[in-house]
DNA sequence: TCGATACTGTCGGGTCCGCGACGCACTTTG
DNA sequence: CAAAGTGCGTCGCGGACCCGACAGTATCGA
């Protein structure tokens, strides 16, 4: 398997003890995911867990008449699929890609397999929950008392975070249904930005210019996520997440 | 213990199967809980698991300047202290007691023991996490979308899920601080429930008169958050929250 | 019984963002 | 090269809620 091992940029891959890591390897299965592709539907069967590597993903709340949010934004530090583990088989939120990229990924029966044995994957899935759960409370803060230059400001750093380089390739539609505002909206935040010469954009590719000024504008949500992270899994082996 | 038993009106307890309740009963301490007790800090350590029985716990995200909103509403249906079932140990939420009753409390240390066997607890409690998990995706959705008045009705209704009779014992301070608004929109909220003579209060007691009306006003976050906890607890052992 | 405190109610001004409608520019496709 | 599709920009209007300040009323303790 060193084909996979070495296209394993997955953080919580990367921080199991490598006897784990050697017993679930053989299981874990390369994919490329297309941008927009679903993973699992709200309240659809989730057949694998993902681990991205190069991927983005997105939960994505939706209510019945299409209004939507993003839960939490997950990338090669995390995992998506935890309802398999909590064993709710079903969740009910949406999973898409969110860019394009890839990931690996795990049989549901191999994963509860796993799970049985107690070991260190179970600790590791269990405390990444923690923190994907400790996002979506953020968002709930974020949602009800930051304004959307704020909020995008935090969202234009997490998917930084998750990518190589210092581009997103992304439309104002979209990052309008995930911050759960109308793109109206977004173009004027995304003018102030740039206004400022913080980013730059054009025709689905948004690039940043001056992520320091980002982290100056941003509101503590997205520290405080970082930092929860890093508490949960940072000491499980390497810095999975850089400090910033 | 048929003092401990008699008094177990918590329904997650209620659910499990009797080999397992009876092994973990005679760690299970009875308490008594004020109203405003403070369970644990935010970020601050948790030596207890508790299983309501008649108090209510909210669990309340917090920012930097004070700001603050509600991310889950916990009662005899559930139980408080997830961040130990997740391994985290402490957990970025504060947990107040919003009403004051009786819980049952488990020391951390029994409720680890417990969780190494992986057994019908431990399921649970994992299945519990994901509905706690729900409420808080629910409450982002709801933040972002929905009117204040959906919401109080919303929060009427969940706290009226979690008591005997029709009345809430709460300021409208308490609960704008735990929708995380200004008390000043929650009178003008309240005031109109209590014009179409849904609901009358004064003074720290609102007693709900007509409950099928809010249900009619309610946004859908209530039936979701609903629906999906008997989707993953309601089929462990009888309904734990009675389908409405 | 008299403050003190806690709880509820009111007002005017301001802001952010939802809403609908529309225009422009670049890109792709036949 | 025209037509359709996609992504970005703009405008005016209105509503929900924030903000600060203040007023009325019930409850309780001294």
């Amino acid at each position: 398997m060193p084909d996979i091992r070495s296209k394993m940029t997955n953080r919580l891959l990367a921080a199991l003890p490598a006897a784990e890591l050697a017993r679930i390897i053989p299981s874990l299965e390369h994919v490329d995911l297309r941008l927009g592709e679903i993973l699992h539907e709200a309240g659809g069967p989730q057949q694998h867990f993902y681990f991205p590597g190069t991927c983005i993903v997105s939960l994505i709340g939706e209510l019945n008449n299409g209004d939507s949010a993003e839960l939490s934004l997950i990338g090669r530090e995390g995992g998506v699929g935890l309802a398999l583990v909590l064993g709710g088989g079903t969740a009910p939120t949406r999973a898409t890609v969110q860019s394009a990229g890839t990931a690996l990924r795990w049989k549901a029966a191999a994963l509860q397999r796993e799970l049985k044995l107690c070991g260190a994957v179970s600790r590791m899935l269990l405390r990444y929950t923690q923190s994907v759960w400790t996002q979506t409370a953020q968002s709930a803060l974020c949602n009800r008392h930051h304004s959307l230059e704020q909020q995008l400001c935090r969202w234009l750093l997490l998917s930084l975070d998750r990518v190589d380089g210092s581009q997103i390739r992304m439309t104002q539609q979209l990052i309008a249904d995930m911050l759960g505002v109308r793109r109206e909206g977004v173009v004027l935040a995304a003018k102030k930005l740039q206004g400022r010469g913080w980013i730059s954009y054009s025709r689905g590719v948004i690039t940043v210019l001056n992520r320091t000024a980002l982290e100056g504008h941003v509101c503590e949500c997205y520290q405080a996520v970082n930092a929860e992270y890093r508490r949960l899994l940072g000491g499980l082996r390497a810095s999975p997440l850089a400090a910033r």
